[in-house]
DNA sequence: CGGTATATTCGGCATATACCGAATATTCCG
DNA sequence: CGGAATATTCGGTATATGCCGAATATACCG
């Protein structure tokens, strides 16, 4: 039968989604639900969520938050079907990363730049007061990833900034960046 | 005393390892050990690494061997310590993302690759078979993502193919890029 | 080749996480 | 405003994970 391979193909691209949210430290079933959203033809409420991925209703209600969060998918609601939530997938993936680098890694840089700073301020006055030379060694470090939170500040900024189809045309040409 | 704020400062960065670690997936020791060797003033043995991070010396061997595997740091054996094994933290942080790329990411890419293919076939010959109008809307869906996919292999292709230097300064260029 | 210093593996415990179903809260509509 | 439909929260359980210390394996040296 076409259609049971047809089922079975879905089947297994799901199945990627699935390894793919494991790889980007998200749980599993996230993957899976994104993948059964990603396919629907129409957006999907709770319960048929529920119904397609075999799990609990309160199990997707919070998934769905979560992946709400990350912009993965979006709730609507449709005219005439009282409270009933629909969910529809975010198939721009280039937002769905933009969101992650301004929510989450803007968050750790911002963490680690401060923790540099502090330690920087420490160092030279470590320095300053003629400490153990270790002082001076770990200034130097200190200042080395300064360097490198301070260029991933900037990507990040560049990135979640700019709209999805210029950084698609960018990313074109930036290959020919690496290869002259 | 100075040199206790400086330890504080250094315990502050060490912090900020583990909030890292934390965001990318990775478990929060794994940000500890990273730390504590991105100060260490030379490579550090796993008994130091256990005395210095409080972890049994038995979790600091299998983190070791997991850092290691994201070449994160590098084990190293000195000349007349006898077995004794060594490890120095890996500081240019693009080999650590180029190594992430390249066996992580290329993996996920390789299994959806294959999936989307699989499922491309099937499609086209439930389309051809006159199925259901559903089949032709997947098969739509399936060559979106196959773009995706496309891209993003050719992405970490170049990434992982191109020495650091060259990336930094590409991506000093990207952002003239993004802009203009 | 035997002994010693070191690394790794393994079983077990404690904690965290994923998921469920029942209880509660919220929204919408008559 | 009340009641029905739906969503969310919450407590409990099963499983996974992180970590430990003891047991085992491995490498080096005399």
């Amino acid at each position: 039968m076409t259609s049971d391979q047809v089922e079975d193909a879905r089947e297994r691209v799901v199945d990627a989604f699935e390894r793919s949210a494991e790889i980007y430290g998200l749980n599993r079933s996230y993957g899976r639900l994104y993948g059964v959203l990603y396919f629907a033809r129409e957006p999907l409420s709770l319960d048929e969520l529920a119904e397609e991925t075999g799990f609990a209703k309160s199990t997707v209600s919070t998934a769905m938050k979560e992946l709400e969060r990350f912009h993965m998918v979006h709730r609507r609601s449709i005219e005439g079907e009282g409270k009933r939530a629909f969910f529809e997938p975010e198939r721009d993936f280039w937002h769905i990363v933009k969101q992650f680098l301004d929510r989450e890694m803007r968050r750790e840089i911002d963490t680690m730049a401060r923790a540099l700073d502090d330690a920087e301020t420490a160092l030279e006055a470590a320095v300053d007061a003629g400490e153990d030379e270790r002082a001076a060694r770990d200034l130097e470090r200190v200042r080395d990833l300064q360097q490198v939170y301070d260029r991933s500040e900037a990507f990040v900024n560049l990135v979640t900034r700019a709209p999805s189809d210029r950084l698609r045309s960018a990313f074109e040409d930036f290959a020919d960046l690496v290869r002259r």
